[in-house]
DNA sequence: ACGAAGCCCTGCAAGC
DNA sequence: TGCTTGCAGGGCTTCG
């Protein structure tokens, strides 16, 4: 599922072939999306040249004069240049007709992603204005997680996985980054020392830095900007692999759920 | 303001 | 083999 790493994979990936090209043509087949895709989008896409494409948290954003294009990959979306005669599959939901004679094809099977057009600034968009720090940007620290979190009794896998506090750390990467800090996912955020909060900054700083160098995680229907899966599944040491030896202590993962999302840990290595 | 549950959706795995 | 059932998961939204 995309996490920030594969989302900026992904971003690295088709900046090339989509910087400077100007959208031909639209094709929305399947608009039904976490949010309707607008009616109109091909009116307002068409002929714009696409100036930039950055992102937010993990919603990519395609800037042109007339506005943004935003994309959210979900849990199973996935973009990528085709030639512009490959047919599309059940799941290819959304063509964008480049200039350059590819298209950007967005897939999304589970359809929890989202296709959108914004005008005006993006940053003042309301799903975006109440967005946290980038966690890799030094906006984002211990001393801010510590801060934020007096008082709360949330667990600090939740409280890690809150947009607000800090974007783009998903499932996936908060137990790897728990698991790597020594800290229990269960534990309340607010009765962790600030000392405990700037090992935890880092870890997932760390967590989220490798997976990008390595081209974001492979899990089920990931597949990046160039057609070629990411492979940091491999590396992940906690996740996914509970009643298996802690790569620390040997000792048995356990799995427990946390706000209805499977968290593993050690028993021994996180307190 | 906070915390937890609900919801959207499909592919896959397990059970019958 | 083919059905049914349950589950996963991001993250916004609603409820308490």
């Amino acid at each position: 599922m995309p996490e920030l790493p594969e989302v900026e994979t992904t971003r690295l990936g088709i900046a090339p072939f989509v910087i400077d090209r100007r959208v031909i043509k639209v094709e929305v087949r399947q608009p039904k999306l976490r949010w309707p895709t607008p009616l109109d989008l091909e009116a307002r896409l068409s002929a714009q040249r696409i100036e930039s494409l950055y992102r937010r948290g993990k919603y990519l954003l395609f800037g042109c004069k007339a506005g943004h294009l935003m994309v959210h990959l979900g849990m199973s979306g996935s973009l990528r240049l085709v030639s512009a005669t490959t047919l599309p599959g059940k799941h290819d939901h959304l063509d964008i007709h480049l200039d350059s004679g590819q298209l950007l094809r967005y897939t999304d099977p589970r359809r929890f992603g989202a296709v959108l057009w914004l005008e005006g600034d993006p940053a003042e968009h309301k799903l975006l204005c109440q967005l946290g720090p980038e966690p890799l940007s030094s906006e984002f620290s211990g001393e801010g997680l510590y801060c934020l979190s007096r008082k709360r009794t949330t667990a600090v896998k939740s409280f890690i996985m809150d947009s607000k506090i800090v974007v783009g750390v998903g499932n996936i990467y908060a137990n790897e980054a728990l698991f790597s800090a020594g800290i229990r996912p269960q534990r309340q955020a607010g009765r962790i020392s600030r000392r405990r909060y700037e090992i935890l900054a880092n870890a997932i700083k760390t967590v989220l830095q490798q997976a990008i160098q390595q081209g974001g995680t492979t899990l089920r229907d990931f597949v990046g900007g160039d057609g070629k899966p990411g492979y940091f599944s491999q590396s992940l040491q906690v996740y996914g692999r509970a009643e298996q030896a802690c790569p620390q202590c040997r000792g048995k993962l356990q799995e427990i759920r946390i706000a209805q999302r499977s968290s593993v840990y050690c028993l021994t290595c996180q307190t």
